[in-house]
DNA sequence: GTCTATAAGATGATAGAC
DNA sequence: GTCTATCATCTTATAGAC
């Protein structure tokens, strides 16, 4: 792994811990082993450190959840996989989901940050309305709503539950939060 | 409105917005009108300052819940209002909720404002399971899950829902969920 | 690519005059 | 209660040697 990818790793780690105002250079120079001034030599600012960082993860995201589409057999476990991924990052990662972070920080980014953070809430809510739409066609699915508010829905409790479940201190939450949504959608 | 009322107001306000570390004593020197040395008089460090902001904010929003509670004649229209309190925070004000922002920033705080956001989320769940239990048993709900589940998700979305709206200057989206989340309780 | 040295500004906080 | 002046420290960023 070289230098540029540790850093990637290491600011968004941090980012998903503490914030984009949470982290300094410092810290981050501390976390891979170099110097402070090193850094400027792979990303020129911190906004583009923060942008590489939120492309990289929306890519990364969109990948988990063509992987989820190609290797699960139908809608629910399809909708588990995908809770899952949120689930995942919290209880084995003690992290939140970076862009509920950056969202959080919205006034202090730059527009392209804003944009990769803006992009990644759309996608998943279009994959998710996607999935409720497919999901209820086949007669797997029984919803309250349309496939896009229903998917509106849980992308909002998901990354809400994440940050309660950290500041409660209690990781359960999420738990409860997914057999809701669950349940919710289960042909009665 | 004594100088001490303006700058909780203030401290208030800017932690909606830009969260507790997106904000300085020169930014709130600057709106309250005095110089960041005076502010030291009042509230010695940002911590405290901080605190008195989430013990007041509590304490407000608490009383909000009283009023919903004496002045609404049943379950649904209380539900109705509580949704109603998040729409207009970020509708009218175009603010989020200070304990989501404080909970993003859960790594930075001290013990004190910790301690002061977890009650915060506690307290409105035991409220909403509270609306929840007795809607059901007045046979006005037909819940999914347990009072106490279904109060957990409902905080959830609608805290989830204000960050992601503001992030995607979209704040529709707050209204979309109010409606499943009151079409999902409704008696069937 | 990484380093040292340094800049220029912001940060929270203190001392002491008025 | 508010001010000026000052502090130590942290922040992102640059210049230039190796």
């Amino acid at each position: 792994m070289d230098t540029r990818s540790k850093l990637l790793a290491s600011a968004r780690d941090q980012i998903q811990r503490k914030g984009y105002n949470g982290f300094s250079y410092a810290d981050l120079a501390d976390e891979v082993g170099i110097r402070k001034a090193s850094i400027h030599h792979h990303f020129s600012t911190k906004a583009d450190l923060g942008r590489e960082v939120a492309i990289q993860y929306r890519q990364d995201f969109m990948a988990a959840l063509r992987s989820i589409e190609s290797g699960k057999s139908n809608s629910f476990k399809k909708l588990e996989a995908y809770i899952q991924l949120f689930r995942h990052t919290l209880e084995k990662d003690h992290k939140v989901c970076l862009c509920i972070m950056l969202a959080a920080e919205h006034e202090a980014l730059s527009d392209k940050i804003k944009n990769e953070v803006k992009a990644f809430f759309k996608e998943n809510e279009v994959w998710l309305a996607q999935l409720f739409f497919e999901g209820q066609s086949e007669g797997e699915f029984t919803l309250m709503s349309t496939p896009a508010e229903t998917a509106k829905l849980v992308l909002s409790a998901l990354e809400g539950a994440m940050l309660i479940a950290e500041s409660m201190d209690d990781l359960t939450r999420l738990e409860s939060i997914s057999q809701w949504i669950l349940s919710s959608v289960k042909k009665t």
